[in-house]
Formats: structure tokens, sequence, C-alpha cells
RNA sequence: GCCCGAAUGGUGGAAUGGUAGACACGAGGGACUUAAAAUCCCUUGACCAUUACGGUUGUGUGGGUUCGAGUCCCACUUCGGGUACCA
């Protein structure tokens, strides 16, 4: 028989859909796992070669676990919502639902096609609305509910509210938007809308005020990156600076115990500093500053307590709402027109624009450490959104305030020994301190940091300003709040509505809230996001259903939101879903959470390093803090699988002509490299004619050929249609199957490794199995036996098993495959029959070609499939090796190898080497200082 | 700018501080074949030799530690990814 894939491969894939072999159910009895995969945007595109990279190395990994005992949960869905298919929806009037399932579908032919060991009966679709309930039911539990500082977890908002009416807002400490501070008669006092709005500021889902990339030619908001020189990417309108009050998840909140739980999770260091560095925790110093003859008085937040002694200036942030209380009635214009001009600016502007900027408030602030007067700028180098939007400027020590200083020509005090800021500040935390203060510069005399080291400068400066109640130490985080509304039609509704001007949520009983109908999916002529174009979209308090929203009265019938959720809400809680999907009662069970618990294997991109990766973090650790999770790191260990890059080819014309010149030819002629189509490449050897056929202007085309071909160029690129460089799966799969796919892609090189994909080297996969294939099939005679296996045999298996066993273990499946190569050659010299060898090599093998170890082990005359086989042990006894071949070294070079038996002693090895013509003739009679022996390494005489 | 990662033959890559280049592709030579495909065998880092089962050199660059460095340390170069004034 021949190694016929088409065949094998559909039979089985077939066979395992019929008998259910994915499929997986709680089973007390066997321990669990979890493998996933980050779900796919089902593009238009459909899937090239990259994308199953981490689908394979995963499938691999679940079938190995399987094979040692273990319950694999391996699902798989889809991440629906995009704008792509939004995108083309406003374009064409098609329903992005109707593009979206149609690219669903033709994902999943594509994923069927490799054999993966998916339970498809899990799949989620986060656009589908048994699942988006559950986005939303988060969402609604995240508005009712407050983070309670002390506790460190989410508390119900009600319980909040018990403890205002109770002492107002003493003894509460909560995370909130802004500090505030009422009685319990004055809580009391507020009226409904009063009430609401002061709650708002503790939600952790909650309507916030935030500065946004508007455009106004899209009717959306564009991230930073879709913002290119004040226009949008898409279109070119121009981009504006806007308020808009917009649903935010209180993140920063859980800042803390997202740094924290890093130390308990399987993460890459880097990628945990990654993570770490988004998070920004700056343990550091708040000191008042008073404003000089006003009883104003502001804080400001920093990190180099020890440099206050030099403080030539204050700045503030152009929104600091202390900007107003310091201008004098003589810098009013001044301040006016740099704020406006602040606010002209984008966003991007502002970040790209690194010019020094400011203006003089006419105020100045005493420095509590000296007494001094030092001004009071505003500059948009200060972030209203960072620590308390004020800032003392150090200029001596901090290169930004150094910028600002040698700009504005103002005074630069050196606080460290030895530091030179004539040309530039001294920025590194470390020396010896000296002005600290400076003679006559003493508001206390008491105190002095001159001879302390920086660090201990920053000490002691912590605990005097604690002690005279200037002010306190403080813990600052980069981490901002995530900005949850979007002006699009594509995404989660929110479940709630507008009553008097406040968010009430639809009772949960009401959930899921549908998306609706539109005419059309762009935003409205008033600017308003695309669900304003619908007409049913009105809530009916009494009667509890979405109506016509020609009926709002604003007494029963109010308003729904517009806005929908962010790509990152369906993906923040699907493994959780994966877990009991079809569940109409809850997000899941606690039955089905208890016993899967969280993901053992998460396997993804590192795009995701930052973005989805702390949201989900996140909304777990919610979802935890009410016990609907129980494990609070959803992503035990994690593997960033790298990126499969193009390899694109060029042809070069010669200039002026329609004739192209071979590679190696080329600098021979003025040439203008051109891509080319990879399928018209062979080895990179160009198909002349395919060339010529492929466009027309190139039909008469002639070619400088070198060695009778034409010889292409090629580059290692995005993979990519406008490359010509694509390569899609099923190609490779109808050429040489699923499991040679699988095979090659594993034997590039490392997972985490981005690297290029060319398919001129999938033979060696391919040839491999047909080697496979021939020690069980010779024609039609199968050759398996119940003979006694050699002790060779038997050392290359227990050898392959040991190396197998041991990289999957690693992840390193590129350096498993090259053992089953050797060990498939060995066999063959061997000429092994021996059945029970080879069922255990078919074994070895399935969980990365399935579908060729399937039919085999049935071959072998087994009745169920290998999926439920057990993973082979090696024994070392088979392993022992009765020589070593050492090799010789003479100072440090290697100049001969000799073999001696596994025990022989260091004294023994050591006169017979010395003994050895060769290495007498390298020792040129000379006595040896050193005989260095490790024994099973290496010998090295040093002379 | 800052943070993270990488650099090894023509190519993808391998190598607990111990014979660099496993394995695979490609290339060259040979066998089989009317021929091709498929298959099998040999050679293949570079240079110098070719009388040798020979020598020299070699893992981005320059230093260092070590009996011994692709691997550890210091400085630098280039490339890739992330991030953008976070006090």
């Amino acid at each position: 028989m021949e190694y016929n894939f088409r065949e094998i491969e559909k039979k089985w894939q077939a066979e395992w859909v019929a008998k259910g072999t994915y499929r997986v159910a709680i089973d007390e009895k066997r321990p669990k796992y979890y493998v996933l995969d980050m779900f796919p945007y089902p593009s238009g595109a459909g899937l090239h070669v990259g994308h199953p990279l981490g689908y394979i190395a995963s499938d691999i990994y679940a079938r190995y676990k399987r094979l040692n005992g273990f319950n694999v949960l391996h699902p798989m869905g889809y991440d629906a919502y995009g704008l792509p298919a939004e995108q083309y929806a406003i374009q064409t009037g098609q329903h992005p639902e109707v593009t979206t399932f149609k690219n669903i579908d033709r994902y999943r032919q594509q994923l069927d096609r490799i054999g993966f060991s998916f339970d498809w009966s899990r799949e989620v679709r986060t656009c589908d609305p048994g699942y988006y309930k559950w986005t939303q039911w988060a969402f609604q539990k995240m508005f009712q509910s407050y983070f309670d500082n002390t506790l460190q977890k989410a508390q119900p908002i009600a319980d909040l509210e018990a403890k205002f009416a109770q002492n107002g807002t003493e003894g509460v400490d909560a995370a909130c938007s802004e500090e505030l501070t009422f009685s319990a008669a004055e809580w009391k006092a507020m009226g409904e809308k009063e009430k609401q709005q002061t709650l708002m500021n503790y939600r952790i889902a909650y309507l916030g005020e935030s500065v946004v990339n508007w455009c106004p030619g899209l009717g959306t908001v564009l991230a930073n990156d879709e913002v290119v020189n004040g226009l949008s990417e898409r279109g070119g309108f121009p981009v504006e600076q806007k308020r808009m009050r917009q649903w935010n998840l209180r993140i920063s909140a859980y800042a803390q115990r997202l740094l924290d739980g890093l130390d308990t999770i399987e993460w890459t260091d880097s990628l945990k500093e990654t993570q770490r560095n988004w998070i920004g925790r700056s343990e550091g110093t708040e000191a008042v500053f008073s404003v000089k003859d006003s009883d104003v008085k502001f804080t400001i937040f920093t990190t180099r307590a020890d440099t206050m002694f030099g403080v030539t200036f204050m700045v503030l942030a152009p929104e600091s709402e202390y900007v107003a209380q310091v201008t004098t009635a003589a810098q009013q214009a001044a301040v006016d027109a740099y704020i406006d001009a602040t606010k002209k600016k984008t966003e991007l502007e502002r970040k790209s624009d690194h010019k020094v900027s400011g203006v003089f408030s006419g105020s100045y602030a005493i420095n509590p450490l000296t007494g001094d007067e030092v001004p009071i700028w505003i500059s948009d180098y200060v972030l209203a959104g960072y620590g308390t939007g004020a800032i003392m400027a150090v200029p001596a020590h901090d290169s930004r305030d150094y910028a600002f200083a040698k700009h504005f020509n103002l005074p630069i005090i050196p606080l460290i020994e030895g530091a030179d800021v004539s040309e530039e500040s001294f920025d590194a935390k470390e020396g010896i301190m000296i002005n600290s203060p400076r003679p006559g510069h003493a508001a206390d005399p008491g105190f002095s940091l001159n001879g302390l080291t920086v660090k201990e400068a920053i000490a002691a400066t912590k605990q005097y300003v604690t002690e005279k109640g200037i002010g306190r130490v403080k813990v600052n985080y980069r981490l901002r709040d995530a900005i949850f509304s979007r002006q699009r039609y594509w995404g989660e509704p929110f479940p709630a509505y507008y009553k008097d001007g406040m968010p009430y949520m639809l009772p949960e009983e009401c959930l899921p809230l549908q998306l609706p109908e539109v005419k059309e999916f762009k935003p409205t002529e008033t600017g308003e996001p695309p669900l304003g174009n619908a007409q049913i979209w009105a809530w009916d308090e009494q009667n509890r259903k979405v109506v016509d929203k020609a009926l709002i009265d604003q007494k029963t019938v109010f308003p729904l939101e517009l806005c929908t959720m962010p790509g990152f809400a369906g993906s923040s809680a699907y493994y959780l879903r994966y877990m009991d999907p079809k569940n109409g009662e809850a997000l899941v069970s606690e039955e089905a959470d208890g016993y899967w618990k969280n993901v053992d294997l998460y396997l993804g991109g590192s795009e995701h390093a930052t973005g989805h990766l702390i949201y989900s973090r996140f909304w777990n650790k919610f979802l935890h803090d009410y016990g609907w999770s129980c494990v609070e790191e959803p992503f035990q260990k994690l593997i960033n699988q790298g990126m499969i890059q193009g390899r694109s080819n060029y042809v070069y014309r010669v200039q002026g002509t329609n004739k192209f010149v071979s590679h190696n030819l080329k600098d021979q002629y003025e040439t203008t490299a051109l891509l080319c189509d990879i399928s018209l490449v062979h080895n990179d050897v160009l198909d002349v004619e395919a060339f010529k056929a492929w466009r027309p202007e190139y039909a008469d085309a002639e070619f400088i050929l070198e060695d009778g071909k034409y010889i292409c160029g090629w580059a290692v690129e995005k993979m990519s249609k406008s490359k010509f460089n694509v390569v899609n799966p099923d190609d490779i799969c109808d050429k040489y199957g699923a499991d040679t796919l699988r095979l090659y892609e594993m034997f590039l090189g490392p997972i985490e490794q981005s690297k290029p994909w060319d398919t001129a080297g999938i033979d060696g996969s391919f040839r491999f199995l047909k080697k496979l294939w021939a020690l069980f099939w010779k024609g039609e005679e199968f050759l398996p036996n119940d003979v006694q296996p050699s002790a060779e045999s038997l050392k290359t298996l227990h050898k392959l098993i040991k190396k197998v066993t041991q990289d999957i273990g690693n992840f390193s499946y590129n350096t498993a495959i090259p053992a089953f190569m050797i060990a498939v050659g060995e066999f063959a010299q061997q000429k092994c029959t021996s059945k029970d060898v080879l069922a255990q090599v078919v074994v070895l093998l399935a969980p990365f070609a399935p579908h060729i170890a399937e039919e085999l082990w049935h071959n072998l005359g087994n009745g169920s499939t290998v999926c439920d086989a057990q993973w082979p042990k090696w024994d070392e006894k088979y392993l022992v090796e009765s020589s070593f071949k050492y090799a010789i070294q003479i100072q440090g070079k290697v100049r001969l190898t000799m073999e001696f038996p596994s025990d022989a002693q260091n004294a023994d090895i050591e006169k017979a080497v010395l003994a050895h013509p060769d290495a007498q003739k390298w020792i040129q009679g000379k006595t040896p200082k050193k005989v260095i022996i490790v024994p099973k390494k290496i010998v090295n005489i040093v002379l």
C-alpha cells in the first residue's frame, strides 16, 4: 500500500467527527488540562500558513496530555466582532453578520483540514446573543460594583450606598475618579440624580469624560495610530480633540493585583516585564506647596523627593484645576492663549512634537524645605492624567525639566556631587547629595541631606515630609482606566438606558439586549453612533422590552445607549464560557468552573501583551472577587508563538525594456526589481512560461538566463496579498497532506521565534512520513510482526521516547521531529519489524501527525483511537553506553579522539592518551602542566 | 529616547561551559530508468593542500573570565518587536 494521505486524512477526519473523538466532558476521575488558543478574528482573506502555527503547537500539547491520561479541554471559537466587517457593511450594505458568518464557515473548512483535536461542540462566537448576554451581564455587574481599596476587591455598590447613609465618606477607602468628602446627612439630602452622579465616581464600569480623537467626517473616535498628521488614516478627514462622556472600566483599581499576580504565573520574563512597565508602579512622595500671597495650596507627586532642595520652578498641566487659581490678572491673557493653543493640538501632535512650550502663571510657590519662592509655570509636558497634574521641576536632574529651564532661562542647581549639568541633566539615581540645603536656603536648619546617597536622601525626605505634615508617601500607577465605548454598530450593545441623563441598567432577566436592525451602518447625520439609525431602540420600563423610539416619553419609555462595546469586551472571558458554553443560567456553572478552573496553557501572538492579556486578567479578577471564577489568574502558562513571515520573489526588468535578467546577472544592467507571484517560482527558479501567462504585459517578455534558468531574487517580508507571497494551508494539504503541514510548521524552528515560510523545504517532512510508512508497508505486505526486537532497536526506541517526551515538555518541537527522522532511519537500517516497538513509535508520533498515526494504529490491529493510547515510558537500562568516545584536546584544541570504556579510571585514560603517538606529536616532548579529564566529556592536556 | 528580543553555512535551524554546523532544504556527483517522476548512495562552512584517516580559520564587532566560550561578563554595531514627555 502506498502512503495515500488524501484518503487517510479524509477517512479519519470523518471518523473522528462520527465518533465524537474530541468531545470532552467533566470527569472527576481524571485530572483536567486546559489548552487554549487565542481565538481568531475571521477575516475575509481566510487563513494563511502563519495562522495555524500556534494551533498546531497547542494541538500537539493537547494530544500529548491526553495520551498521558489527562482530560483535556481544547476548544476553539471566533472573535467575531470587528471593524473590517463593519467597514464592508458601510460600503456594500451587506449586514456584517452575513459576511462574518461566511468568513467563519471558510475558516472552519480550512481548520478542519488540518486535523485539530478541537471540541467544536463548545464553539463560541462573540457576536452570538447567547454569548454576549454574558458580556453584558459582566458589564452590569461592574456597573453595580465599586472597588474597596482596603479589602482590595470589588464589592456591591449597594454596600457603599449603605456606608454613605451611615457615615458619609468617613472611613470609606474606595477607588474613585475624584476624592469626595461628604457627610451622611449630605448624602441623604441628595436627590436621585445627584446620588447617581456621586455613585458614578466609584463604579467599576462608569461614565466618565475623556478626551478622544474625534473624527466628524467618519463620525467616530479614532485610536492614536489611526490618526496621521491630524487626519484620519482612512479617508483623510480632519481629527479634533473632543471631550466625550464614555463608558470606562476602572481597571486602574486593580493595578496592584495585576502586578502581584504576575509573580504567580508562568509567562516569559520579557512578557511579564512588558506588563509591569505598562502598569508602571512608581513609589514616590506627594508634597504640598503653598502659593505665595494666597491661600491656595497644591499637591505634586515626585519619585525624587531627594531633589526637593533643587526645585527652581513648578509646572502645572494646562488642564489642571489650579491653573485658574494661580493665574494673575497680568498673565491672564497669555495663559488663556496658551491653553487655547494646546487644546487645538491633537494628542498625537502633543506627543510627536517635543518642542518646549509653556507660559508663566504670574504666581510663585514656596518651597517648604528652602522657603524659596519659585515661579509657577504652565506647560503641556506635564500630563493632567498622571500623578496630580502638577510637578516640582528639578532641572539639574530631570531631562524634561532641564529642556524647559534652558528654554525659558530658569536657574539650574546641581544636587549631586560631581554632576556636570552645563550641557545636560544628570538623571541617574546615584551619587552623594550636595546643596541640600545651600547655605542660607534652609527653612528648617535641622534638616539636611548633604552627604547622603540618593537612596538615603529619598528615605530621609519621605520621613521628614510625613512627620512635618508637608506630604505623604504615595504609590502611583501609569495604568489608565480603559475606555469602553465605541461609536460603532458591530459590537455588543450596552444593556443600559438613560433617565434624566443618568444611565440605568436593564433588568438582568431581560438580557441579552440584542443588536437592533439598522437601515444604515454609518453614523447618523447628526453625528450619533450607528445605533442612532435604529428605530426600535428605546426601553419600556413597565413592559420590560425594547420598543419604538417614537414612544420615548421620559416617564416609562427611555432612550437606550447608542454606543457599543469594544473588541476586547467579548474576548475578556471567553475562556470561561468554553467550560460551559450552552449554559443559559450562568456565564459558567460552579461545577464546570470548579473542575476546569483556568487555562493551563495559553498560546497566542505577542501583540496582545498589553491589550487583551491585561484586560482579561482584570476581567477575571473582577469575576473572581464575586466567586464566579474560582482561580484569580486566568492563564497559568503562556507561550507567544512567533510570526510566520512571507518569502517574496523578485524578477529584474532591464530599464526601458520588457527584458528580465536573472538574479546573478542583474548587476550588469540597470534594472527595476518587481515582485512576482511565488506560485510561479520553484526553488527560486522562475517558470518563464507561467510568468508570461501571469499578466498581459509580460506576455512577450524576454529573459536573460543563467545556466539556462531564470533565478529570482527573494526577501523575507510580511505575508500579504500585495506581496504575492501568501501560502494557503489548503494548497499544502492538497499537495502533501495535513500531517506533513503540521510536521513542517513545527520543524521550521522554535515556536516563539519569527521565521519565514519557504514551501521549498517541505519535501523533507513529506519524505520522512513516506519513510515511516515504509517501515509498515512493503507493497501489499504489512511488515510488523511478533518478533523479539533487537537490542539495537530497543535502544533506538527508548532514545526516541526520552527525547520526544522531554522536548514536548519544553515545547521544543523543532528538535523532537529530527529525533523521529533519525529513529526511522535507524529502524530502517535495522530492518526492525517488531510490532511492539513500532506501535510505540506510532503513539509518539500521534500528537504531531494524527492521521497517519491513527491509520497505522488501526493497521496494527487496534480497535480504538490512537488518541486514547498510552504514552510510552523510556527505560534508562536500554540507553547505557558501554564506552565513550573522548575528544582529546591539546591546549584547548581537539587533535584526536579516543574511545574508552564508560567506567574507565581517569588515571588509565591519562596514561593511554599521553602514550598515543598522535598526542605525542602535539605534545612535542613537553611535560604537561595539567591533564583535565571530565568523565564522559573531554580530555584536555595543558602544556 | 526608553524597554524587550535576536544575530551561527547558500537557506530554515541544532548544540546541560566540553569535538560548532545535528536534522532538513538547496546544490554538485553517482545508481536505477528509453526518459521523467519517485527512490537510493556519496560530497557539501571557508581557505590552503590533496601524499595523507592533513593543516589553518570560523558562531555580528572589540575586550575579558576559563584548562576550554556560539553559550558567562563588559563595551559596541546592526536588525526585529513594543512604547511615547508617567515626574
